[in-house]
DNA sequence: AACTATTTATAAGA
DNA sequence: TTCTTATAAATAGTT
């Protein structure tokens, strides 16, 4: 939609992504105008933008909007107080959040993003981590690889017996030692054949059988 | 945007109303996203279809959206009522205890534990992407290093530059070129005791100076 | 703020 | 609802 590609991440140069919002909030209000009065819905749009200004956008009051929102969200079950209810909630949701932030902050820091202002010995630490998952990782995918290879080895010598045992048929008791030999190597061609089909990247996991 | 061109009005047939809907609330919601990611944003975003169905999507809790709306208008704060706000709170942690889990298993997984469910292709992005980190973290940890060897590169320097003036100080204009080579080549040894200090385990990075 | 090459969204049709 | 496709619209990068 532009000259070229992006991914959906935040920008990080604050001057693009101010001239990005700016742009795209225009589009965005226009898009939220435009199904609001398509499709006849009732719509609420609030956006702040990194620098806090607000914008908004409703079909009808915003109040309205919301408070039919609330309305739609409330069920049946009312034991408690509500301003109790409300206070061990917002107590429930705080605790959640701090752990989220800080999970946050790790994962971004493990994906290698986030790291400047880490010290050598985090840093250090990080990567015998990560070098630890890695291996972790990898013994896994080759332990798979193996699996699926001894899958496809098992489904091939059945592949091949099953040709030995047609090749009896046809042959029966006049097949002598020179044919049975010519019509197996044809026969470990065609399993060979079957079993190329999966494409893998290959770990120093051996593909030939 | 479409096979034809058309006009922003109210879509009269109820069938094609609802298809336009939904086409375009898919739409709607992946804007919203985009531009609360790409710009860093709090978007909220409230929608409700002709027929009354309720579809949303905030960049944080929709609680957090409105609150912070409501707060910017400056006035009365007292549009939520305490059931109102009991339930928003409850929404708001549910979000959050969802968020918190699934980067939980996400961080998890990329520390290398709980991989046995993962399939084959999972485990490949994930490697790529540690690899990806790891490099990142590499390169940071050598910036790093190289910022420590030319900070003690320069005090080495300066040691050295002392030592000299020293010499220079005892033995004065006496001093004969025999005697300065001498003393130059073991106030460089003493540098590079003082250089060795901090232990380092190294990537590519030349601790030799 | 304008321009424009591209990407993206979507109207119409199946 | 989902897919396909031709076309309109949005917008990323540039000036």
């Amino acid at each position: 939609m532009g000259r070229g590609k992006i991914v959906i991440r935040r920008i990080e140069d604050t001057k693009s992504r101010q001239v990005t919002f700016s742009k795209r909030r225009n589009g965005f209000l226009k898009k939220t105008k435009e199904i609001a009065i398509l499709c006849d819905a009732q719509v609420g749009a609030i956006i702040f933008s990194s620098t806090g200004k607000l914008s908004e956008f409703s079909s009808t009051s915003m109040k309205s909007v919301i408070q039919r929102y609330i309305r739609s969200k409330e069920d049946n079950s009312q034991l408690l107080n509500s301003t109790s209810e409300a206070k061990l909630w917002q107590m429930e949701a705080s605790i959640l959040k701090e752990q989220l932030e800080t999970l946050q902050v790790t994962h971004r820091q493990v994906m290698g993003e986030e790291i400047s202002n880490m010290g050598l010995e985090d840093l250090k630490s990080l990567e015998n981590q990560l070098e630890m998952s890695l291996r972790c990782i990898r013994s896994k995918k080759d332990e798979l690889l193996m699996e699926e290879i001894q899958d496809l080895t098992r489904k091939g010598s059945l592949i091949h017996q099953h040709n030995i045992d047609l090749y009896k048929k046809i042959y029966g008791a006049r097949m002598n030692a020179e044919n049975y030999i010519i019509e197996e190597s044809d026969s470990r061609a065609l399993i060979n054949m079957q079993l190329s089909q999966p494409e893998h990247q290959t770990h120093g996991v051996p593909t030939a059988l």
